[in-house]
DNA sequence: ACCTGAACACCGTTCAAGT
DNA sequence: ACCTGAACACCGTTCAAGT
């Protein structure tokens, strides 16, 4: 029986880039990195996974996407300051680590392939500023830039994949406590008497030690000594 | 129409979880991590992919398991030295990257979880004798590890998306730069003037600086402040 | 006890057929 | 031009049936 007007139907939103990029972001925030399957985003537009592919190359290429998009909800209003700079960019990488905390397992993103969206770039450039506001030396940032990137994506990508198990921290800290307590002390000396410092920390503690060892090592290290360009 | 005898076919070599182990780090060895499917590692076997479930509870844990064996891979013959300890830690970071490098994406496995085998136990303690050996602080040497190894297993696990994706580093760096050779100087000023600096150094090289870096930072940090054991 | 084929409930991607 | 159902070539895991 057919309806009085095409009208009463429930209106459904036609698809675009940025309908494709919001359905994935509300499955990614949902399930998980490993549950943005094409099926399940176009399950969320009421389609099937074959029409995505107006929209996006394929499933690296939709994550891709996402990845600049979730760059986007980085703040990167204050303005960098030469007196405050160190603190600035603890806070900043803490931010980065908040955003990609928000959507489980995006942080493998850009553990594949160097990001090049505007908001990665963004960031990158934020991040210059700060350094060179620290009075860094540029060769020093360069690579700075590299190893704190990498160090924010794994503690992120990390934490990701034991909630994806279903498993919190605690749970986690136990099994491996279990695991432990079984061990020689003849054959593990060190290893069993700095157990109790090695389960010491939740995540965010250890992330802000990793984070100053690397700054202090940045301010204490000899600049990479590189080869002049051909 | 039978044969002669038994003997006469091609023997089969008997399952076992050594077997499974084995054809799990050759099809690793050839085809990547993701290349470790069930399916692939019983076909090493000539057996289907059921058959392998007597010896592994699933995929996550023969990949468990197979890391551990890659981590027996691992010298440490070498006594911990106090007067180059900092030479000896250096070169074992190398020498884990180097075994990573054999396994493509092999690293992607203690990212998921805290490794609990023999070899990982070894080696941990291999690594808290070199800075015990070295005078460090018993409460930094435990928190260095983790970033230390996070940072190794990051670095190995981004080299093997880029292998298993059929490009080389060169690859990459040529589609970065075209990326980015299109940016506005007006509104990324830092990143366009400091792009040939952040396009400089190979692999190994960054390795190095962000490994020398963590190391500065060992030295100069002060301990964490641990709240006391409840 | 060990092994197996077949089945189940999934994947990403392609493509001919529709509008 | 955009959308779609069906198909293809895969997955991990389970299970009844064999030995």
């Amino acid at each position: 029986m057919p309806r009085l007007s095409p009208r009463s139907q429930p209106a459904k939103a036609p698809l675009s880039r940025d309908a494709v990029l919001d359905a994935g972001l509300s499955v990614l925030k949902a399930r998980g990195i490993d549950g943005v399957t094409m099926r399940a985003v176009a399950a969320e537009l009421d389609t099937g996974a074959a029409s995505l592919y107006v929209y996006v190359g394929n499933r690296r290429d939709l994550l891709d996407q996402m990845f600049d998009r979730v760059l986007g909800e980085l703040d990167l209003d204050e303005a960098p300051d030469p007196s405050r700079w160190r603190d600035q960019l603890e806070h900043l990488a803490f931010r980065i680590l908040r955003v990609y905390e928000r959507y489980p397992g995006i942080a493998r993103v850009p553990l594949a392939h160097i990001p090049t969206g505007v908001n990665a770039t963004r960031g990158t450039e934020y991040m210059i500023a700060l350094l060179r506001a620290g009075g860094v030396d540029d060769r020093k940032i360069a690579w700075f830039i590299d190893a704190a990137s990498l160090f924010i994506c794994a503690t992120a990508y990390e934490t990701a994949i034991y909630e994806e198990e279903g498993r919190d921290e605690g749970d986690a800290i136990d099994e491996i406590r279990d695991a432990f307590s079984q061990l020689d002390p003849a054959e593990f000396p060190h290893f069993v008497s700095l157990m109790p410092l090695l389960m010491q920390g939740d995540g965010d503690e250890r992330f802000a030690f990793g984070l100053r060892m690397l700054i202090d090592g940045l301010i204490h290290s000899e600049p990479p000594h590189l080869r002049v360009a051909p």
